[in-house]
Order: structure tokens, then C-alpha cells, then sequence
DNA sequence: CCGGTTTCTGAAAGCGGTTTCATTATATGC
DNA sequence: GCATATAATGAAACCGCTTTCAGAAACCGG
């Protein structure tokens, strides 16, 4: 059952038979791991080019002891955003020597599985989790064997992490709307437990940075005015309680004359369901998403840009980073004293990296009117 | 420059120690390859479990001279359908012996650096390719090693392919539109010519499908009722174009009283453009889309559904299966000729598989109203 | 022109598995 | 009951590369 490729593919002792040389020579010029002189560095070079050689990935790992492989826990396709949060993650990786493997999570059993499995150092040398907080026993797998890790989009004290923050991004949507008159704002969003790691959810934080807003402006919050779903997910076929939530609030004594999504997904849910009833937006309603997904700017809709791209980019370059630290820190060698304490310091800090989240104005939101006053 | 861990990893000489007997003998159970006593099998079976001993898959694959991985070169971003397809492919692989890597393709380099670096049986078992047709460079890499190739969403004569049929859909598409009356229907697509390999793309099967439905209908052809937005790609932020098509056709002489757009995200821009300007959707337009993504069930876009998902999985299957075939094919023992044979033939064949079109009614279309035929 | 570095290079020992080959113990046949 | 096939196991080679170790060659000051 070996490999069923037929050609032969040309391996390091071909280059170094066809120089002359031994196969330590052929290394070292391929590494620049040592002194070799300019007359057989040439030889070699030339056998290398004329032979097409490229040194076998997987024997070198072997040898290094090192997987040059950075796996990614991912909740891939339940996520509106990940799209955008992974390009970022594998734009950084694609110019460097290391290979992406993404691990899809969309179970509890997935989760534990691959929270369990992937990080040994034989399997990778980093991990980037997405989205997803570990709880007790992810934190014990992750730790087991010290290797490098990355939270993107999630926070815990031990890990580095890099994420936005969903209240103050909440919040400023929603100053956004007391600015523009509105009092009447109701919120709209997903679940806020995780059914997958028991945390709370992004739509959770926002909740929270709705009501805070709310609060600081004086104004009341109302149990009415907040409309969780608790089935919402990408994916899942079921995007119309946030319609029936819409027309609901919307034909109540109170209709709010603006509503904040916590997700543009369920923002374009809003929108639709408010102007298959004859709603105009914004003049009738205004509409606040969150994410800024590529959806928004189609939809005009005006958002929270919480960097999602910028995330994933950060937090690769972050495990990058720590990577080549704890590689130098493994040679101690030519280090003068105070940097290699600097760089202890810096392996040791465990590093919390927050992403700005930004209002981005379109055209979904507008001041209030008069009429809506009168409406109401 | 060694792994960076510090906590040492189980290998299979442990194992064979505290078992008491030689590491061939471990990895005999590990693989079942050679009979072992019952005894034995259950001493090193228990020191496998109390040392938690896992295989390190790269001395593994080092030995086996196979990668246990897949490489999946796609056009990741810059196509809106990508995520539903890559989807189907990660679900195969996900309870498989194989790894999966992605490689993204954005720019022309870097197309070519993955079909020239990738290909090789050093680094994958098998290559997916996903909405690329190979040019002649992307051949020869593709062929140089014998690898098992699958092709998605993408047809050549020397590799095995899933793909759909543009222009049925498109026919498919338009005729449903043709059936509802209309006869004023016009084209709004993307650019014609792939700019990554030179090909007819799939707004150029559709827009085939278009002309050809109409000639079968005995509607005339009209260049005026055909856009072509040669910059749309999703990501780039110039989703306007489709929206100036759109006021450009109904604001003409002639306006339409339908549009079949070569993608659900362009005709989003035309349901939203036709909206700005007072129009109802599907009172006053019929709008058909092309993909059924997500988005397309939350805007009630009638669309064409090319089983995005199921080609994924298809492909990935059909991969999977072709590495088996071969894999078998090595072990030439204990086959009955004639099962040979049939298994020689399979893998001799190249197999182009169709995946279904169909026309998904949603509320983005209506019967041709008298009402319009005044207006025109 | 000699001892002592420094530079360059090859042989060989890993990396962590699998597999061949040889050997011993057991089973089977007559 | 002995020759021979078969089952069970260990030692060692191997996958393709890196790295240590040690020796040879070149360099250098006196």
C-alpha cells in the first residue's frame, strides 16, 4: 500500500551522487547551516537546478521535529463572518513556510475531537482557534504540550487572544441611533448561550452594550424591545423568526422606529421584513447591522466594522511572532543577556489584542421624523 | 532550531518498551498488517492505552511513502459559491485518513507558483481543483507525477470532473421567465473571460443559455438587453456597475420586464437597484438568480440551484475513490482477473460527472402583468 | 616550515515509524 | 515421530532529510 504515484521523485542522494558530494553538503548549501566552499556550492546549486530538486517536506519535518503546519479550529460554516476572519489568517501563512490545516468544527463531538487531537506537536506547531472559547478540558488539551496558541475572536486569561469588543461596538451602533432622535430601539439577535462551548455569545455582549447605551442616555430599557433567536445560525434554514420578530415589534402599540441587529445577516432579515409590510428604510425604520460583512455594503446598510479580515491577519502574525521567539529562545546562543530577558518577558506575557470596531454609515439609518412621531 | 515543545511525545520505541517486545511488533498491532498472538496483542495493546500513544502521522507518512493529505487549490475569495462547495469537500474529508489543505488562489502568480510547487506525490495523495479550468502549463504540472486529479466546478478531457451545466440553468432560468409571459428579458453578468485562465467563464455559459432559450422561444436576440460587468468579482468593492445595468435598462426605451442575472449577488443588486427607483419586485420586475446561495432563500430570489454542496462532495468522493482504486491497484493480490480488469478500466477512465440544475421558484418572480405591456 | 586554528567535507547516526528478513516456536501431514 | 509448512517475533534496514562527529585541507603566526 505505498504511494501510488509511478514517477519516481528525485530525493537529495540523486543531487548529492550526481555533485559528487555527500548528501550532508547538499543539505547544507539547501540550509545554509554551514560553511561550504564557493566551488562546490556551486556543483550542488547546479545539480539542484538541473535535477528540479525540492527536499521532501515531509522528511525534513521528521528530521526537524518540527510539522511546519499551524492548525486552525474553525466553526467554519456557522459563522457569517469566517470568511473574512480565515482570508485573513491564510493571507499571513501563504508567504510563510508554514501550511494551514483547517479543522471544521460544527459539533460538540467535532469540537472535542479536534480539540483532543490536533494540538500535539506532532501534528502542528500552533494552533489559531476561531470563535470558540475553551472551556476546561480545551484548556487542558491545549496546554498539554505547550504548544504555541492564538485565540481569534474569543478571550481567555492564559492564551493570547485577539478579539473586538462587542459592547463597546453595541454601543456605539446604538449611540448612533439616540443621535439621530431614536428612543424606540429594539434589538434584535442570536443566541446567548453557545451550544457549543457554553460561553457567551457575541450576541450576548452586544445585548450588553445595547442596554449600557441605553442606560447612559437615559433611556428605559424595555424587555419588549429585545428579541433573541434562539435557533439562528447561518446555515440553518430557518431565517425567518427574525422576520416574524420584525413585523411583531413592528405592528405592537410601541413600534421601535429603529432597530439594531446583532449581525448584518439578521439586519438584512430586518430590512426585508419591514418593506414587505411597506416599511421604508430608513425613513420609516432605521436599521443597524454588526460585522460589516461584504453583504452591507450591497444593502447599504449602515454597521459595526469590527475588522474582521484585520483580526484573522493579527492573530496569525501573532502566533507567528511567538513561534519564532520560542524558536530563537530554544538556541540560546549569541543572545546578549538583556535581550534574551526581553524575550523571556515576551514569551512569558500572554498578550490580549483588541480590534477596533468602527460605526460605518450607509444609508439604513436616518434621523427621526416628525411623522414617526405622530405614528407612534 | 528544533521543536519548540517541551514536553516530550510517546513514541513507539516507549511503547515496545514497556510492552517487552520490539517496536515491529507495536506497529503490527497498530496496523493489523501481520498476524500477532493474542497475548502479545493485548500487552502492547495495553501499553498503547497507558502510555496514550498516538502514531506520529509524519513518521508515518515518511514511511509510507504517502502524505495522507489532499490539496485543494480554489479560487477562495473571489468566488461567492465557494464556501458552500468547500463545504461539501471538508465533509468528506473529515472522516478520512486525509488531511486537507487549501491553497488560495487571488492573483495569477500565485495560481501559478501552487499548479507548478503543489502536485507533487511529496506533498499530497490527490489535488481538487475547484473552479479552475487547467491551461496547458497547469497540465503538465498536474500530470508530471501521475497524482489522482479531480476537477470541480470545471471540465478538461484528461481529468476526472464534477461540474454543472451552465447553460441548462440558464435555459432552465430563462424559460421559466419565457413561461411567465415575458419576452423583454435581459442578461446582466459577469466578465466573459477568466483573467486567471483565459477561459470562457461560467456568465459566458449562462449568457449561452440565455441566447439559446430565447432562439428556442423564437424571441429575438438583443445586444441592448446584455451587460456585461467585466470588473464583478465578489470582494471587489464595485458592486455598483450592476446597479447602473439595471437603471441603465429600465430607464431605456425598451425597459425589460425581466432580468436573469448570472449570479444571486448580482441580482441582488438588481432587486435593490429596481427598488431605489420605485420598481416592485416581482410586480413590476422578475428577477431570476443563478447559484441558490444562502442568500438567495433570505431574499426570496427564484434562482437556479447547481447543488454547490453536493459538487463538492462529489468531487471529493470521486477523489477518494479513484486513491483507493489506485492504492488497490499497487497490491496486485488475491484479485480475481477479471475484477482486475474492471478495476483497470475504472481507473483508465476519465469520468465527467453532471451535477443537477434546477429552477428554485421563490417570490422574485411573477406571470407578465397587462399592466406592463402598457408601460412598454 | 611546524603546531594550532579555522574551514570544509564525508560517514554515520538519528527523526519515528514500517517492512523485510531471519529465526524460533508451533502446527500439520504422513 | 520426523520432515515441513506456518505462525509469531525480533533485529535491522529503510523512508528522505538533518546534524553530529571527526578527519582532511587550508590558513596563520612565529
Amino acid at each position: 500500500m505505498k504511494n501510488t504515484a509511478t514517477v519516481q521523485i528525485t530525493t537529495i542522494h540523486d543531487v548529492a551522487k550526481r555533485a559528487g558530494v555527500a548528501t550532508a553538503t547538499v543539505s547544507r548549501v539547501l540550509n545554509n547551516t554551514a560553511p561550504v566552499s564557493d566551488s562546490t556550492r556551486k556543483i550542488v546549486q547546479t545539480a539542484i537546478d538541473e535535477l528540479n530538486f525540492v527536499p521532501s517536506p515531509n522528511a525534513r519535518k521528521l528530521s526537524w521535529g518540527k510539522t511546519f503546519t499551524i492548525a486552525c479550529i474553525v466553526p467554519f460554516f456557522t459563522r457569517p463572518s469566517f470568511v473574512e476572519r480565515l482570508r485573513g489568517i491564510v493571507g499571513v501563512f501563504e508567504d510563510s513556510d508554514y501550511d494551514l490545516i483547517v479543522y471544521n468544527v460544527e459539533s460538540a463531538h467535532r469540537r472535542a475531537q479536534y480539540f483532543n487531537e490536533v494540538p500535539r506537536p506532532d501534528r502542528c506547531d500552533g494552533v489559531i482557534v476561531v470563535s470558540m472559547t475553551p472551556n476546561d478540558n480545551d484548556v487542558n488539551a491545549l496546554k498539554r504540550f505547550n504548544l504555541p496558541v492564538v485565540l481569534v475572536d474569543s478571550h481567555h486569561p492564559q492564551f493570547h487572544s485577539i478579539s473586538e469588543d462587542s459592547e463597546e461596538g453595541a454601543a456605539k451602533a446604538v449611540n448612533h441611533l439616540i443621535e439621530l432622535g431614536h428612543n424606540k430601539i429594539a434589538f434584535i439577535g442570536g443566541p446567548l448561550k453557545d451550544t457549543l462551548n457554553f460561553e457567551a455569545t457575541s450576541s450576548a455582549r452586544r445585548l450588553k452594550g445595547y442596554k449600557q447605551a441605553l442606560q447612559n442616555a437615559n433611556i428605559a430599557f424595555k424587555d419588549d424591545y429585545v428579541c433573541v433567536d434562539n435557533n439562528f445560525a447561518i446555515g440553518s434554514k430557518n431565517g425567518n423568526t427574525v422576520k416574524a420578530f420584525t413585523l411583531q415589534l413592528m405592528h405592537s402599540n410601541h413600534p421601535p422606529t429603529a432597530i439594531f441587529a446583532a449581525s448584518d445577516f439578521q439586519a438584512m432579515g430586518v430590512m426585508q421584513a419591514a418593506r414587505s409590510v411597506g416599511l421604508r428604510v430608513p425613513e420609516d425604520l432605521s436599521v443597524v447591522g454588526y460585522d460589516d460583512i461584504e453583504l452591507a455594503e450591497h444593502l447599504s446598510l449602515t454597521t459595526i466594522n469590527q475588522s474582521l479580515r484585520l483580526s484573522g491577519e493579527r492573530g496569525a502574525t501573532l502566533l507567528l511572532e511567538t513561534l519564532s521567539i520560542l524558536s530563537n529562545e530554544s538556541k540560546k546562543e549569541n543572545i546578549s543577556l538583556s535581550h534574551q530577558s526581553f524575550i523571556d518577558d515576551y514569551a512569558e506575557k500572554v498578550i490580549h489584542e483588541k480590534v477596533p470596531v468602527d460605526l460605518v454609515l450607509r444609508a439604513s439609518t436616518a434621523p427621526l421624523l416628525d411623522r414617526q412621531h405622530i405614528v407612534t
